[in-house]
DNA sequence: GCAATGTATGAAATCGATTACATCTGATTC
DNA sequence: GAATCAGATGTAATCGATTTCATACATTGC
């Protein structure tokens, strides 16, 4: 077997015109029942395959759809990843994915080139002339920037904090502490704002720790809890992770989740519930999210090819965040000597 | 401003051809200083990007590299994916992403679409057909299959799990356990009979139970192991994911870990030295197997466009597991009644 | 029996770059 | 001053598909 086969070379097996070949492969009910039946004997013999370079240039388009994400190795992302791809895969189009904290020319590159039909971006923290840069449709997913001209996908992250403090506070917390995400990021700040407002509401006594989404930053967080002269009875984490560095660092310290101190993450990764305590948390439903992005990206990719010219403009989307209630939170201690 | 520039427009406006523009683009030293200058400007002014699917069909390249792999969502991939995204960028390749599970054509198709120079494999479990029907340079990673003709990157899993059984024959263990990966998967039928192998050597007493690299499958076998009228002492399992799953239903059953059962874990996750007890485990250098794997694949596709014809051949690559002690492994507890 | 219509097919233009080859200019050599 | 050469640039072919337009033929209606 030598070169690929080209659509030349099935064209003269079968003895037709190359349109004729395009054709029976692409709208089989244009050609008659014969001919295709012929067509399909010498892509078969010629084990031919198309040539996705040469139809996406003559069409276009790329059938390809690119993810963006700050951290490709942030387990938060792979089932999202896992999601678009499912779907995209289903309507015949490929995934491509970057870092996208890779430079901005090269990022500008990859919006402009012609490879991706549209883009999923779950990093809100590009320089938004970038991101109106590309002429390409566009999914804000997770994180999001105001100055993006995009829709967004995902959960309502002040209310999803609130109702990490509604459940501590149920529980009879008074004193609480937020461990936040990275200063600069908009689901850091968002969940902090809800977090403070809620516990406002609820005339609780509020402690911010400026934190991050990582393990690292739960256990130092710990840290500083343990050396506080009075402690807060518990404690809601950024992230998931966050909560598992804490908790961690607390346990080696001698503490006990959840008598000493509650403990609320957020995002519910897989290992969550296995975790020792395991973990209450947040959840977000990362496949729904994943999914939602990529229903949403196809039909504006589908809509700008069918011609429709304002698929662009849909509006934003809020999936539901859940509390899922496990071990890791509880009623607080009484006070030593504090009355019964 | 309108579509996108082409090179035509670039050209014109800046009254050259355009083939000096592509050689002012792609070899500028090939060009006079004071027309390169000019079309730069004329870059700049018209904001042209290139259209790589043009360029892609006229070079038969796609510069872009496909990455597939059994389960996106699979923590265990997350910094493989990220390292070679990272190589791939330094030198101007695209990553596309794909589940390995999508069907037999879908899948053939991606090899052979022209949207790929070559192929990372994380899966073993693919019909050698569709494999070896690619005709692009293909690197297996981590897993493999002897019947892909293609060099193999990744660790000796069978040496892996002797580290294991060594460092609980050392620490006084005498009857061990083993829970396996899934049957047809190469990597949990080698680490199994490394197990085996070593545990002969070490003349101790092994069982096998067969499982998954899931969170369930170990808490599965925890069940198990605890209905066990004499239990074996340690348990090696054959993913993180297992082993904490073991660990956590054990705690949750009763057990101590690691006073009633040592537990050792293989992959070293980044949840590893943070979950409770700390979990002793095999590490995997995924950063370096990522990296080793874009580095040979980059090497073989920039080999083949360079036109040596002997780069899909080179060899196998080993890289070093680690046994990595931490607090889920012990000496085992003497037997209530045995002589101290 | 003839115009009108529809169906199947082919020829050739096209998508937007790269590159082989031709041409032109000016410098170098003898 | 002619011959040679190198360097810069342009012309046109090319990559491999899709798609417009034209054509050939069969079918329908009157």
């Amino acid at each position: 077997m030598r070169a690929r086969a080209r659509i030349k070379d099935v064209a003269s097996l079968a003895g037709v015109s190359t349109a004729t070949v395009s054709r029976a492969l692409s709208s089989p009910d244009t050609v008659g029942p014969a001919t295709r039946e012929k067509v399909m004997e010498a892509v078969k013999a010629t084990g031919y395959r198309i040539n996705a370079a040469a139809r996406d240039l003559r069409q276009r388009r790329a059938r390809s759809i690119l993810i963006l994400a700050p951290d490709l190795s942030n387990t938060f992302f792979g089932k999202i990843f896992a999601a678009i791809q499912e779907e995209a895969s289903d309507v015949g189009l490929t995934v491509q994915i970057s870092d996208s904290r890779i430079g901005r020319d090269r990022l500008l590159s990859l919006g402009y080139d012609g490879r991706a039909d549209g883009i999923v971006l779950l990093d809100g923290g590009i320089d938004p002339e970038v991101v109106n840069g590309w002429k390409l449709p566009l999914v804000q997913l997770s994180e999001w920037n105001d100055e993006y001209r995009a829709p967004r996908l995902g959960i309502d992250n002040r209310a999803a904090a609130r109702l990490a403090v509604d459940h501590l506070a149920d529980l009879g917390h008074r004193d609480i502490l937020h461990v936040s995400g990275p200063g600069e990021n908009v689901l850091g700040v968002e969940r902090q704002e809800g977090f403070l407002m809620a516990a406002a509401d609820r005339g609780m006594t509020a402690t911010v720790f400026p934190g991050a989404f990582t393990l690292e930053a739960g256990a130092q967080a710990a840290r500083h809890w343990a050396a506080l002269a009075t402690r807060p009875t518990a404690v809601f984490c950024a992230s998931d992770e966050c909560a598992l560095g804490f908790i961690s660092e607390c346990v080696h310290a001698g503490f006990d989740v959840p008598s000493d101190v509650s403990v609320v993450g957020f995002d519910d990764i897989d290992f969550a519930d296995r975790f020792l305590p395991a973990l209450t948390t947040i959840r977000q439903p990362r496949a729904d999210m994943g999914r939602a992005a990529a229903a949403r990206i196809i039909q504006m990719v589908e809509g700008r090819a069918a011609g429709s010219d304002n698929v662009d403009a849909l509006p934003t989307e809020r999936l539901e965040p859940a509390l899922i209630i496990r071990s890791s939170t509880g009623t607080p201690k009484r006070k030593p000597g504090a009355p019964a």
